[in-house]
DNA sequence: AGTCCACTGGAACTTGAGGAAT
DNA sequence: ATTCCTCAAGTTCCAGTGGACT
C-alpha cells in the first residue's frame, strides 16, 4: 500500500445503496409518505404510494429510509425488489417470499399460484412494506393486483414515468385509483451541492474537495444526485489511486463521462451471456440490421463455444434488450437496424 | 398486380427442475 | 426410489407484413 493520505474515509456514504442518516431538501415528500404508511403503526390499513419522478432524484433512498424508520418503531417486513432484473410476476413473488425469510430449496418449477398461497400465509396477522422499484419496467402487472388484494401489505411504488399504469387492467386501476402519488423534481444545483456536502462530511476526509468543486459536480449532474455521487466516487477513487492528496479537476472531469455508463453496467451485468454476446455485436456495429445481427451471433457463439440457440430465442433476447432499453430499432419489417441507445 | 422475401411475433409445444404422491 | 405433476424458459411452426422486384 501507498503511505500517501488517503481521501476517502468511508466509500460505502459515496454509493448509491448507501441510505443516508438523514434526507435533505425533501421534507415535503418525507412527511406524506410518512403519513401513507403512519396507519401501519395503529394497526390500521395504510395507504399504497406512487414515487414518481426522473432518476436521481431520490425516491429509492427516500423509501429505503423510511421503511428503516418504521422498522425501528414497529416489527414488519419489508421487501425491496428492483423490477429491472426481476421483472416476472413470478420472480417478484419470489424475491418478497426471500425476503420475508422463506427458505426455497432453489426451485424452478414453483406454481405462480403457490407462491401467492406461500405470502398469504406469511401474511396472517403481518404487516409489510414491500418497495417495487422501477416499477414500470414491470412484463405483467397482475403482480400488482396480486400484492394489492392481499391484507397487511403496503406497496410503495417507484417509476421514472407518470403514466405506468394507464394501460393496466381496469381492476388494477381501480386498485390504485386511492395510491398517493407523490412526485419528485429534480434537484437544483444547490440541492446536490449540500447533499453532496452532507456524504462527503463521512465519506472524505476533511479538506479533500473545494467547494466550488462540489457546485461543479451539482452542475454537471442535471439535478441527478445519482450520477453527482457517481462522479463524486470516480474521482476520489481516481484521486487516491493516483497518489494526489486533494481532488484535482482534473479527476473530476474524467469522472463526468464515466458516470453516465454506470445504470447500463448494472442492466447488463443482469444480461445471460448470450444476450451479452448480442448485446456487444450491436453495439461494436454502430448500426446493424436483423440478419447481419444474426450471423454475427452465430458466429460468435460458437467460436465461444456457447450453447447453440434457435434464431426465434435470440429474437426474443433481443426483444429483451430493447425492453431493457440498451438498444433501439428503427424501421420495420426487413428494414430493421438496431444500434445501442444512448 | 402479382410474387418474392427478410423479418416479426403469436401460439402451441418441448424440456428440465424439482416438489408431491406413491 | 420411482412416477407424476406443474411451471418457466426455450423451441418449433407459421401466418402476417410491406417494400422491392418483375
Amino acid at each position: 500500500m501507498l503511505s500517501e493520505k488517503p481521501i476517502i474515509k468511508d466509500i460505502r456514504v459515496l454509493t448509491e445503496q448507501f441510505i443516508p442518516r438523514r434526507i435533505i431538501h425533501r421534507n415535503g415528500q418525507l412527511q406524506e409518505i410518512r403519513d401513507n404508511l403512519k396507519p401501519l403503526v395503529d394497526g390500521e390499513i395504510p395507504r399504497h404510494s406512487f414515487l414518481n419522478g426522473p432518476p436521481g432524484t431520490g425516491k429509492t433512498c427516500m423509501a429505503l429510509y423510511i421503511v428503516d424508520e418504521l422498522k425501528a418503531e414497529v416489527p414488519i417486513s419489508s421487501a425491496y425488489i428492483n423490477c429491472w432484473s426481476q421483472p416476472s410476476r413470478f420472480k417478484i413473488l419470489y424475491s418478497i417470499l426471500q425476503s420475508f425469510g422463506h427458505n426455497f430449496l432453489h426451485r424452478k418449477g414453483t406454481p405462480t399460484d403457490e407462491l401467492i398461497d406461500m405470502l398469504k400465509l406469511k401474511m396472517r396477522n403481518k404487516r409489510a412494506v414491500i418497495i417495487l422499484d422501477e416499477a414500470d419496467q414491470l412484463e405483467d402487472d397482475k403482480v400488482l393486483y396480486d400484492l394489492l388484494e392481499m391484507e397487511g401489505i403496503c406497496l410503495v411504488l417507484i417509476a421514472n414515468t407518470e403514466t405506468i399504469f394507464y394501460q393496466s387492467d381496469p381492476r388494477i386501476r381501480s386498485r390504485l385509483h386511492s395510491i398517493n402519488r407523490i412526485r419528485f423534481r429534480p434537484y437544483s444545483t444547490l440541492e446536490i451541492s449540500d447533499i453532496l456536502k452532507d456524504r462527503i462530511e463521512f465519506g472524505l476526509v476533511p479538506d479533500s474537495i473545494t467547494r466550488e468543486q462540489i457546485e461543479k459536480i451539482g452542475e454537471e449532474s442535471g439535478g441527478d444526485a445519482r450520477a453527482a455521487l457517481a462522479i463524486l466516487k470516480s474521482a476520489a477513487m481516481d484521486a487516491e489511486n493516483s497518489g494526489a492528496e486533494k481532488i484535482l479537476d482534473s479527476h473530476i472531469d474524467k469522472a463526468v463521462p464515466k458516470s453516465k455508463s454506470i445504470d447500463m453496467d448494472k442492466i447488463i451485468e443482469g444480461l445471460n451471456t448470450q444476450q451479452k454476446i448480442l448485446y456487444g455485436i450491436v453495439k461494436s456495429s454502430g448500426e446493424i440490421s436483423a440478419s447481419d445481427l444474426y450471423e454475427k451471433f452465430k458466429k460468435i457463439s460458437i467460436e465461444k463455444g456457447e450453447e447453440e440457440i434457435v434464431d426465434r430465442t435470440a429474437r426474443k433476447y433481443v426483444e429483451r434488450l430493447e425492453f431493457l432499453g440498451l438498444i433501439s430499432s428503427k424501421g420495420d419489417g426487413r428494414w430493421t437496424v438496431y444500434k445501442v441507445v444512448g
